[in-house]
DNA sequence: CGTGTTATTGACCAACATCAAACTTAGTGG
DNA sequence: CCACTAAGTTTGATGTTGGTCAATAACACG
């Protein structure tokens, strides 16, 4: 457990997507970066909470990738989400106890866990950070909505497209970006298993996507090459993921 | 606005579903007994809320059946979920100013509309509310995981199966069923609609299901004909709703 | 009883899955 | 620095679930 006496620099990234989505008053920045915490590292492609566990504190995502995923009964898996630095993708635990589904480390990934105890503690003293929790996991259920609507009823080039969308318009906003390209190390398998896909058919499907000139891509990196056409290929619009401020960057 | 002198019958339901997920202390149930709200009827098919509103109430669902659903660019359109009596669909709107999905009555519907302000100070005082609040629209975001790996990853067949599964379990446990039959006043069409399956698949698989005795309906009544089997068809495992008391009823 | 909605049926079709093999790439150890 | 390996990507051939279109039958309701 951390005594947080200099700048502890990890949970600076959870402050910053706080205030991506919600307003914090500074008192409560103060109390957010008190919070004790330790750190974890997990190599690429290893669980870090499993379907059926009960969490005792919530994780931080400080670097890396993660997602959240289901395995369904003939061994088949859904992702429900895609995890960037900032994220708090087990903040539901404080909640709802026991996990419907696991997290998982896509690359070697870093993570603050903070004890459920010190949440629960400075939400009783600080409502605003309440408020900032609570909307987070309310706009994670609207991406799980957006992404829902897109499964249920989009074809595989616009789901494609569409998640390229939201991953660069979240990495954007947490200053991941770099003028149109940023990291994206999922494997196409995993993109399908996201998309309700095969990887066969994602594989031609972004070959589309290159030869349209949407985007170009070498290895886990992306460059947005058409930032319409490609919002408009995967009938993408924003407002689902409730950024406080969208045009920034 | 309605002084709640006499008990206000229409907010005893919302205290059994809080139940249903939540502990809840009887000084609470008070206060939200005390809750200020205003009822009104729509009929079949209208909206209630609309995508792009900014709601500065929340909806109790009192009596009927509702649905949330989002209209994508081709006109299509995806139902997120189903709503019964007791139900907060729009709890969300309390933080989430603005709609990114439309909610709409799918029977002749009653609600009790509870100023957000009420709801606000409700929770700044009773805590538990908050939790309770809180704790039901995280369960709101299992569900749409749970559906999101139907429609990305089960069968038509489980699809149908699952959601059949889900309703039944949720009203029984504001026990609106009755040994094993309960309303379900779902068109095809909007079947379809929320499973990402066409009418024409709807109808046949729904047809392998009562040739198979899994149920059986009569027009909006549907009758459970043998639960096991209904939910191993479905894929079915009762955990994402996170009830309380799963064996009630 | 008529009229509009919902359910059902049949014929045909397409998007995407599956299977299997080959090719690339990124790591790893010698 | 290079061979070796495993993971990931790409390709081709073929199959199937579930979609589309269109017509008919059942209802529900005034």
């Amino acid at each position: 457990m951390t005594a947080p006496d200099n700048p502890p620099q990890e949970l600076r990234l959870l402050i910053a997507k706080l205030r991506s989505i919600a307003e914090l008053p500074d008192s409560a920045e103060q109390a957010l970066l008190a919070l004790p915490f330790r750190l974890k590292t997990f190599a690429e492609n290893t669980d870090i909470v499993r379907q059926g566990d009960r969490p005792g504190e919530c994780a931080v995502l400080v670097e890396g990738f993660a997602c959240r995923y289901k395995l369904l009964g003939e061994g088949q898996r859904q992702i429900m989400s895609f995890h960037i630095p900032g994220d708090m993708p087990d903040l539901q635990s404080l909640h709802l106890p026991v996990m419907d589904h696991s997290l998982m480390a896509l690359t070697r990934t870093k993570l603050a866990f903070v004890p459920h105890l010190a949440l629960n503690e400075i939400t009783r003293t600080y409502p605003e950070i309440t408020v900032a929790f609570w909307r987070d996991t309310l706009i994670d259920a609207a991406v799980f909505r957006e992404w829902l609507a897109g499964v249920g009823r989009r074809t595989a080039h616009q789901r494609i497209a569409h998640v390229i969308c939201e991953v660069y318009v979240r990495m954007r906003a947490m200053r991941l970006t770099e003028n149109g390209s940023f990291q994206l190390p999922v494997t196409q398998a995993e993109l399908g298993d996201s998309l309700g896909l095969s990887t066969v058919h994602v594989n031609r499907v972004l070959q589309d996507l290159r030869r349209d000139r949407l985007i170009s891509s070498k290895g886990r990196f992306v460059v947005i090459e058409n930032w319409e056409l490609l919002q408009a290929a995967g009938d993408f619009d924003v407002s689902y993921l409730h950024l406080k401020d969208v045009k920034a960057a």
